[in-house]
RNA sequence: GGCCGUUUAGCUCAGUUGGCUAGAGCGUCCGGUUUACAUCCGGGAGGUCGGAGGUUCGAGUCCUCCAGCGGCCACCA
């Protein structure tokens, strides 16, 4: 057989090959210069042959500045798995890769740095700061990758994309404006989580609950006592409710009653709702729609007797000018300020100490969120979810992993309306200009002067009394704040643009970036729409997407809801949800108990054929799984029991004439055959039903404990031939190649170099194994592995034959 | 409060649509280095598959209930 290879990939695969085998294998000594044949080879892009079907796994984004760790190792071996198994079963195989510019992950990390600088965010307009963090990025881009190299990824490189990329910016701008247009986003005054450290609304997802235990407060309200955990709020109240059904409270509702507070006296309306609890507390509920979200929508469902959000805790989590000499307490010390002035006045009637509750925490720095009234635009979802639900009912959307179909069901049947902008300038900035001609005294604003200070204020108040030129505030703009009102001429117009528009005004851009997940959700899509010409047609919609369950909602349903509305199609038509990697006691990895396994670590020391392995190895799509050293260790004991097999069957072949012409006689070499490929048929099924997991144990224990243990040792007896052994070899060194691409391929390497030009005939079909045939059976009358019934089994089917019940009579 | 997962050898876990005489790694005990591999080989001990019912010729596997553990969701102030 005459192989076309590229002349130099011809040339070093000659050159690498010595004829000497080390007794042991050592890692060091192969995989760097592996990987480099590999891609030279060009094996890493898709087949380009019309005939060969399309098989396309996107790569989940790595956010850009992340360095590897488990998690990393975790995706990329299940991915490489796949796609190797399928591009050596002749498929046209992509994994297209990338990386996430991870707004707010990457703007903290940064904002650490700056930090350390002793400056801070606010210390620079938006332009400059996002150049900042630009160059930061560059920096440590690409290192990733470099990294995934080192565990064996085979992923065209080639296609690589980045979320700030220019032609990707470009199509998840036209989603959203595609998206406005068809009545799907829309700007409104809701209360939103918001992280007073971080600076930045986060959606609902975001929000992580912790229980705790806190004092909750009976304070006297009027001619009611109320119970709440938040005294501090009190300054926002703005209406009384009671339970609509409460007889205690009945002749109250829709009175005006006069509460005595901190503040002086105030009058307040009592309105009756359902959503109060006459269970809990004095069954009394004083109404904060600024700073609760169920108060919140009290208000929205009386707002002819409750007056609106009256917002007294300030984006900077400080009490502000409206509670007086409290302002500029902050949440927490206001809340025991307030707590002993009521005592004091003898407001306060008694206090449970000990009160459990859950409270809503940021899931990235543990501050606890504050529910605080913001305009923002949001992305009206039912819309988007009903077709994703839809095609979850065709099946259209399979998802492997332990229940997490039921819990994407459940996300996706109640999922509220996503907020999507967020207040930091790492990420991709909403198209939207207002025009603030007209609404200067509405409109606050923060810039950087010419001095490098930061000034705020109204844009009337910046102008017309600090003397500021409109148009050096809006060139070192910071930030944006446009409120939404009811009246309709107060109301700010705004349109959808990316550029400033021409039209007369004073346009101002909103400074709000998009959440990173609003372009992540489109990935699947820009990634090949913007790759080379004809992938989106070619590989789109995808087969697999591989990730962590932790990610379902934040990611794989977006993606969903997003594909299936730019696109009609689902995105992919597998979903594959890996566990988390806990350490060997079955503890999360954590720097401080110093248990994390680091990737690079792991495969420096072991290899990373170990690593993979290890990983892999029994893992359940949607469990968790337990990964200690020990493990990693007996992984790279396989790999070494791999290239030993290979030194033995390749010693013999140099040793005793190897004859390619010896004929199939006999029957013990049938026999080994047709349990050779009923393996290779089990490992097939196994991956196509994707459990990766049990495809590698079963093919660790009948490499290791069939084809060393039995296989070769009958065969030292001379009851398996030789070129038998050399088949069965070759075909575990392409099943396992997958699992542990590096060892297989030199042991390969090793094999093709003794060979000679007939023998190659018959067993070689590829000069490099990551391209050689996938083993299927040879001829369809091979039955499947034989398995001696056992006399009970026996018994059993005999009593079935004569419709017996056997019950206890067998034993 | 709702939902999901899990419970199998000393430890960590596998175990397709029921067919098991229940496996692997690590650990442990005994024995082995005449050349594939001591990162190894051979052999052993160790499990009433969380508990109780049920379906079936047959249940670790399916159904019901109970219990422990873990996770996710939820506006009880």
């Amino acid at each position: 057989m005459v192989i076309p290879v590229d002349t130099g990939i011809f040339y070093l695969v000659l050159r690498y090959n010595m004829r000497h085998m080390e007794k042991r294998y050592t890692h060091s000594d192969h995989e760097t210069r592996i990987y480099g044949l590999w891609e030279q080879s060009g094996a890493f892009a898709p087949r380009a042959s019309k005939a060969a079907k399309p098989y396309c796994i996107i790569m989940p984004p790595a956010n850009a500045n992340d360095p590897l760790h488990v998690g990393h190792a975790m995706f990329v071996t299940i991915e490489d798995v796949l796609i190797r198994w399928r591009r050596m079963q002749g498929y046209s195989a992509l994994w297209l890769p990338g990386a996430d510019h991870a707004g707010i992950e990457t703007q903290f990390v940064f904002e650490k740095t700056l930090k350390r600088r002793g400056q801070s965010r606010f210390d620079f307009d938006r332009d400059k700061l996002y150049q900042m963090i630009w160059d930061y990025v560059q920096e440590n881009k690409g290192v990733v990758v470099e990294q995934m190299k080192k565990l064996g990824a085979s992923a065209d490189w080639s296609r690589f994309r980045f979320t700030l990329d220019e032609d990707i910016v470009k199509l998840v701008l036209d989603t959203f404006r595609q998206l406005h247009k068809d009545g799907l986003v829309y700007r409104d005054l809701k209360l939103v989580n918001y992280c007073t450290h971080c600076g930045t609304a986060f959606s609902d997802l975001e929000v992580k609950h912790i229980k705790k235990k806190a004092p909750l407060y009976y304070m006297k309200y009027g001619p009611f006592t109320v119970a709440t955990v938040r005294p501090e709020t009190k300054f926002g109240d703005t209406a009384v409710a009671v339970n609509p059904r409460d007889s205690r409270y009945k002749k109250w509702v829709g009175k005006t009653i006069e509460v005595t507070g901190l503040l002086g006296t105030f009058k307040m309306n009592v309105v009756a709702d359902s959503s109060v609890d006459p269970e809990f507390g004095t069954g009394v509920l004083k109404v904060t729609p600024a700073h609760d979200h169920n108060d919140f929508e009290i208000w929205k469902r009386h707002q002819d007797i409750v007056p609106g959000p009256k917002q007294v805790i300030g984006f900077d989590g400080k009490l502000n000018e409206l509670t007086g000499k409290y302002a500029g307490l902050s949440v927490k010390k206001a809340r025991e300020v307030v707590a002993d002035d009521l005592k004091e006045a003898g407001l306060l009637e008694r206090v449970d100490p000990d009160y459990a509750h859950t409270i809503g925490v940021c899931y990235r720095c543990s501050t606890a969120i504050e529910p605080l009234p913001l305009p923002q635009f949001f992305l009206k979802v039912e819309p988007l979810t009903r077709k994703v639900l839809q095609a979850l009912r065709e099946k259209k959307v399979k998802v492997y992993g332990a229940g997490h179909e039921k819990v994407l069901v459940h996300w996706l049947a109640t999922l509220k309306d996503w907020n999507i902008g967020r207040q930091i300038v790492w990420g991709i900035r909403m198209p939207i200009w207002y025009n603030v001609k007209g609404h200067e005294v509405r409109i606050a604003v923060s810039f950087i002067d010419k001095g490098g200070k930061q000034e705020m204020g109204t844009i009337d108040q910046l102008v017309n009394k600090r003397g500021y030129q409109i148009n050096e505030i809006k060139e070192r703009l910071q930030q944006i704040r446009v409120p939404i009102y009811e009246k309709e001429e107060n109301t700010v117009p705004y349109v959808i643009s990316v550029d400033e528009p021409k039209e007369d005004g004073v346009w101002f851009p909103e400074t709000d970036t998009f959440d990173t997940w609003f372009s992540s959700a489109q990935w699947p899509y820009v990634t090949l729409m913007t790759n080379k010409k004809g992938d989106f047609k070619r590989f789109y919609p995808t087969d697999v997407m591989e990730t962590g369950y932790d990610i379902l909602p934040f990611w794989v349903m977006r993606m969903l809801m997003m594909g299936l509305y730019k696109t009609g199609k689902v995105p992919f038509k597998k979903v594959y949800l890996h566990g988390l990697i806990r350490d060997e006691r079955g503890r999360k990895m954590s720097k401080s108990l110093g248990n994390i396994i680091n990737p690079l670590d792991v495969t420096a020391k072991y290899g990373a054929d170990a690593l993979r392995m290890a990983l892999v190895i029994r893992s359940t799509p949607g469990q968790d799984k337990n990964v200690g050293e020990g493990d990693i260790r007996a992984m790279r004991n396989l790999t070494n029991k791999i290239w030993n097999a290979a030194r033995y069957v390749i010693s013999q072949i140099s040793h005793d004439q190897f004859l390619i012409s010896k004929p199939e006689t006999k029957k013990q070499d049938k026999d080994f055959l047709s349990t050779l490929y009923s393996v290779a048929d089990a490992v097939t099924q196994q991956l196509e039903n994707f459990r990766i997991g049990f495809a590698a144990e079963h093919l660790y224990n009948e490499f290791w404990h069939w084809f060393c243990d039995e296989c070769i040792e009958k065969s030292k007896k001379g009851e398996i031939s030789q070129w038998a052994l050399v088949e069965g070899l070759v075909v575990f060194l392409k099943l396992l190649h997958p699992f542990v691409p590096f060892v297989t391929e030199a042991a390969y390497l090793q094999l093709g170099d003794v060979l000679s030009k007939e023998d190659k005939k018959k067993f070689w079909d590829s000069e490099l194994l990551m391209s050689a045939r996938w083993p299927r059976k040879r001829s369809p009358t091979s039955r499947s592995k034989p398995r001696k019934a056992s006399p009970r089994k026996k018994t059993v089917a005999l009593f079935h034959k004569l419709g017996v019940k056997s019950g206890q009579s067998s034993s």
